[in-house]
DNA sequence: CATTTTGTATACCGAACGGTATATTAATCT
DNA sequence: AGATTAATATACCGTTCGGTATACAAAATG
């Protein structure tokens, strides 16, 4: 890993555990065995190395979500591939999901939340149209498309949550199919399933 | 208002605006108008101060979910008091608890974190022993208690969240007990109702 | 081989950090 | 009224903050 990767890795590390803003650039660089320069060479600033990471880490998982999407199925299977994909985005790196859950919760003023936000409009927006596209074939939703999708999002996450409550390290195994059934079928069917 | 109580309101309005880390002291005394030695004299540390902010604001509401939690009634009555609780606790002060929120899911390092926790587990303990009371008359559960109730609560604060992204202010008027029990319903039969 | 570009380090800036030793005022108690 | 306690302020501590001016080394380019 060059060092330009290895300082997003180091800053990963120490933002998720402390927190953006309690983080300083000299913790960084200390971490990963350079000086701020250097730092400051590869990304101008504290929050340029955030944008960086996030650029870098979650543009991919935010195409996966509107390839899927827009993906004509039934909603079902367009839930349970959602579901697949968060999943994996959460398996490939927990600090990372953790990170920006964490940077989604800060404050508005924030210029961490400002960096994220964006990303977490575009997903969010994506499940709505998902929602909306299958408006006809679910029956009258009453409008509630924005509700179902920011719902379905919050229990997809809430359940990785609990798992990483349960289990920080990656100790007990992937998420299994059966467990992304379940919760999906939950969200459809509610509790009596 | 006297002096510890403005200090605390102070405190809250920037924790929440900028988070518990990246406030410093000096601005929360420099706000209520007062000088650090003031701040310290009643609370000791800047940790102290949100301890007691804490302490005080959300053990009420603690409170109230314990209690709906252990009265025996239907699931769907239980759901919809506990509902009726944390909307009442959000519209009673929305920086409050988006305060809550931030800071729960801060890194578990953090000292901040580690100040609302007990709080949350105790929350959550809560609403898992009253599923785990209804489990006979809810069927087979499948020992998903502990998934139902931490589902239910982030079902509830989805909604929380998405009122709070739509009006941040309080412009559009007090949650109705309809919308909660939409929401209960949502979650108990899913999205086809 | 000379020059430019890329990458990294030393040493520093003013400002803000959390916290405190000490003094002073205001209120309460005896 | 005198003593005590509660409440507030001035001025300071050492440390760390984000960021930079400058220099130096290695690698690529001509």
């Amino acid at each position: 890993m060059n060092n330009k990767a290895f300082l997003m890795e180091c800053a990963k590390e120490l933002f998720y555990a402390k927190g953006y803003d309690a983080v300083g650039v000299q913790e960084i660089v200390e971490r990963a065995g350079l000086t701020k320069p250097t730092l400051y060479y590869y990304f101008g600033s504290k929050i340029g190395l955030l944008r960086t990471l996030l650029e870098t880490r979650f543009e991919r998982y935010l195409a996966q979500v509107k390839e899927a999407a827009e993906t004509r199925s039934d909603i079902r299977g367009t839930l349970y591939r959602l579901g697949e994909i968060s999943c994996a985005f959460y398996e490939e790196d927990r600090q990372f999901y953790m990170l920006m859950m964490a940077l989604l919760y800060s404050a508005r003023e924030n210029e961490a939340y400002q960096a994220v936000r964006p990303y977490f409009v575009e997903l969010y927006e994506s499940v709505v149209q998902a929602f909306e596209r299958e408006a006809g074939r679910l029956g009258n939703m009453r409008g509630r498309q924005r509700q179902f999708a920011i719902g379905f999002l919050g229990t997809i996450h809430q359940y990785l949550f609990l798992q990483w409550e349960t289990d920080p390290e990656e100790s007990s195994g992937k998420i299994g199919g059966e467990q992304i059934a379940s919760v999906v079928d939950q969200f459809m069917y509610g509790i009596f399933t």
